[in-house]
DNA sequence: TCTGGGGTCCTAGGACCC
DNA sequence: TCTGGGGTCCTAGGACCC
């Protein structure tokens, strides 16, 4: 619920700033607390993750003691509960762990598997968000039972490679493997202003500040950058990016504050009211690629 | 109900090179 | 002056994830 809706639904109630700072540490905390019963591991956002336990277990059972063992773990030492899906791939168990919540465990095994999905809303798999949902709908496609069952050519033909995948995807089938995200590809930060703007002075104020903000992430991190991306949203939400490659890669302050600004310089012309302004940075490079890069 | 902020990946068109 | 084919890089937009 957006924050407005609420505050009108409920102007008495307590309203907390959100505190990333504590929300990434315990994060981190509780991944490697993950890390230690994975073979493999892959983080996905700031509160789930993948793990392989292949090498570890060696059926089902094994499997569910494993589980059961992060989560008392995870209480422990953060107080904190969490849940957790179990199966054949990484589609059928992040659809398990989102089948008992709050604090559940869920096992689907290999002969379980497409009589488990086939109920489900399609919206329940992996890359089905809400367009694809709505386009699956005017087809007829409502559960992923139904896709199952429908043409998987004319899936290719409607969604591309991507329909291939829904299809395989619908009978529970996902060759994907765990694997550690390598490195960071972009580094961004946006803004919605509490009112849409036109006031060209602080909307370049704010640009700065998101450049600063940026580049102290940037040298924390020991990168490079070589691409800069603005993005404006006007009040209709209507939202267009603007984007540059500098010929060679840089981590200074100057640099992205110089392109930023040409870059918000397009849109200052039109007078039209701003919602948003976003800047990234991307085509990083690390301190030791650097060398090799000049 | 008008919708925050940090990310990743894909696609399509155009520039440019050989 | 018009024209091939293969490849890479850049840009803009969009869909999706948490």
């Amino acid at each position: 619920m957006p924050i407005s809706r609420a505050w009108k639904l409920c102007p008495g109630a307590v309203y907390l700033p959100p505190n990333y700072e504590l929300y990434t540490k315990v994060s981190n905390e509780i991944m490697c607390i993950l890390r230690k019963h994975a073979g493999k591991f892959e983080q996905w956002g700031i509160d789930e993750a993948f793990l392989d336990v292949t090498p570890k277990v060696r059926d089902y059972a094994e499997a569910e003691g494993v589980a059961q063992q992060i989560k008392d773990e995870i209480y422990e030492r953060q107080k904190l509960t969490c849940s957790i899906g179990i199966g054949p791939n990484k589609l059928v168990a992040k659809i398990a762990s989102d089948h008992r919540k709050p604090n559940g465990l869920t096992i689907v095994r290999e002969q379980e598997v497409e009589a488990f999905l086939a109920p489900l809303p399609v919206r329940k798999l992996l890359w089905v968000g809400r367009k694809t949902e709505q386009k699956l709908a005017t087809m007829g496609i409502k559960t992923i039972g139904d896709l199952a069952h429908y043409d998987p050519a004319i899936l290719a033909e409607g969604f591309g490679v991507a329909g291939t995948q829904f299809y395989l995807m619908s009978h529970g089938i996902d060759k994907s493997e765990v694997e550690e995200r390598s490195q960071t590809k972009s580094v961004s930060r946006d803004i919605t202003f509490e009112e849409d703007t036109s006031n060209f002075e602080f909307v370049l104020s704010i640009l700065d500040e998101l450049s600063t903000e940026i580049i102290k992430d940037i040298q924390a991190y020991g990168y490079y950058f070589r691409t800069i991306t603005f993005k404006v949203r006007y009040e209709n939400f209507e939202t267009h990016t603007r984007s540059k490659t500098l010929p060679v890669i840089t981590n200074s302050l100057q640099d992205l504050r110089k392109t930023a600004r040409e870059l918000m310089q397009y849109y200052l012309r039109q007078g039209r009211k701003i919602r948003l302004i976003g800047l990234r940075v991307s085509n990083l490079a690390s301190v030791k690629e650097q060398k090799t890069l000049f």
